[in-house]
DNA sequence: AATGTTTTTATGTACGTACATAATAGCCTG
DNA sequence: CAGGCTATTATGTACGTACATAAAAACATT
């Protein structure tokens, strides 16, 4: 039959896709080997490894050592989010950003915040809250504590020109951390600094990030109505 | 100075973790090309350059052809989503899983609809709402519409036990799609059908799936309130 | 100084061999 | 037949060489 040959990691893993598409290999079935499959695309198998540990990462094959590989049954969708600095957000909407710093002092947080950063219930944290304009107008709302323990240099930023959302960045590194997304009701106050009405739907972005085993910072991001964080699948 | 040698990959990524992470490479800063570093290393170069590839994949490099490789200036945050089919989702929680259709009709959309899925705005669909239940309580109601004339198996399915999102996944492939969270209020309807007051923040997931030009299902899920979407960074 | 051409360089990838490792399947033994 | 040991097998990874390719840098030309 003559097949062509698949010279490089990506036409091979075109062909594996297609033929998961035309049902050739459907979900659950299980694949040739990859030395198999190397002999019969005309390549070698660390090339064939390449694709197929590709299409595993993106959720597409499931591989286990000795049991081999199969299609995924459930395709994960796997979305990956790109979540940039406001500002750059903004910017690639092609608005003008702006920024305005509300509220920063030093504090001892409400007891939900000091139990999710596990920090002392005494003790004072960096509490800022800020506005994020897009063409003047609100575009989001952040409410940020940082621990000052393991940034102290926060304490000596006003964070009135430049905001925690990008000073952090380049000043506080993290190991580990995780993000939720949830949609929340405009509070009175929330309301009112997005210049919205109360009880508004709002995109939530929550996120805290670690320094090994100290929390770095906690911040909730309020998006104006009509936000949207899209991806391809 | 005689240092450890890193015989893995994994090794010398976590190296090079620690090496930005400590400042030693700050963000911005252009690093040894692989070459050198494999002699550092005291492996191939080979095994750097996976080492390095996996950091840029997920964003804590940058790297560039000729320019070599650099620290991320602005180490843009990738959250990877893993969108479970729903029934797995809620019995990941514990929780007992219910189905529920609520109408399912072939129509002419809406030319919001007709327009995103590229339909001709005369063409009947195949609308399915249904409501996805968590141990007996309202979870997420789904709102979606089939392209009867990519997947015409599923004219003749009821979705009356099995919901339109499992189905699917068996018997429509797709080649991509793009997917979007945002927060909307609760219409009279969807508050009823959730049993929550009207004007409630839902979490709204919107899909839309193609196969090679042609629209395969358009999808919006929404969420009762305190529903979160989280992952790891 | 503006433009086009060539060289250089760092990453990107293919290949084949070798060995590591996880997980299954088969075997053995009490 | 249960329980544990052993062999088998498919994926996972390391290595070193070779070549491809993008992009910057250097150079030449007008």
């Amino acid at each position: 039959m003559n097949m062509p040959t698949f010279r490089n990691w990506r036409s091979v893993q075109e062909e594996v896709r297609r033929r998961i598409h035309s049902r050739k290999w459907a979900p659950g079935d299980l694949i040739p080997n990859e030395a198999d499959l190397a002999i019969e695309f005309g390549c070698a198998r660390s090339t064939v490894n390449r694709a197929l540990r590709s299409l595993a990462d993106s959720g597409v094959l499931d591989r286990k050592r000795k049991a081999g590989t199969r299609v995924a049954a459930e395709p994960v969708a796997k979305a990956t989010l790109d979540i940039a600095v406001i500002r750059h957000e903004v910017e690639e909407h092609g608005a003008k950003y702006g920024y305005l710093l509300i509220k920063r002092s030093q504090t001892t947080p409400p007891v939900s915040v000091s139990g999710a950063m596990k920090t002392r219930a005494s003790e004072a944290l960096l509490h800022v809250q800020a506005l994020h304009l897009s063409d003047d107008t609100p575009y989001a709302v952040e409410d940020r504590w940082i621990n000052t323990n393991v940034v102290p240099e926060a304490k000596l930023e006003s964070f009135e020109k430049l905001s925690a959302n990008e000073w952090l960045m380049k000043h506080a590194p993290y190991t580990h951390g995780d993000i939720g997304f949830s949609a929340v009701q405009a509070t009175a106050e929330h309301a009112e600094m997005l210049n919205v009405s109360q009880g508004s739907a709002l995109f939530a972005i929550d996120r805290l990030t670690w320094d090994s085993s100290a929390s770095v910072t906690m911040v909730r991001l309020l998006f104006t109505p009509g936000y949207q964080l899209r991806t391809a699948l």
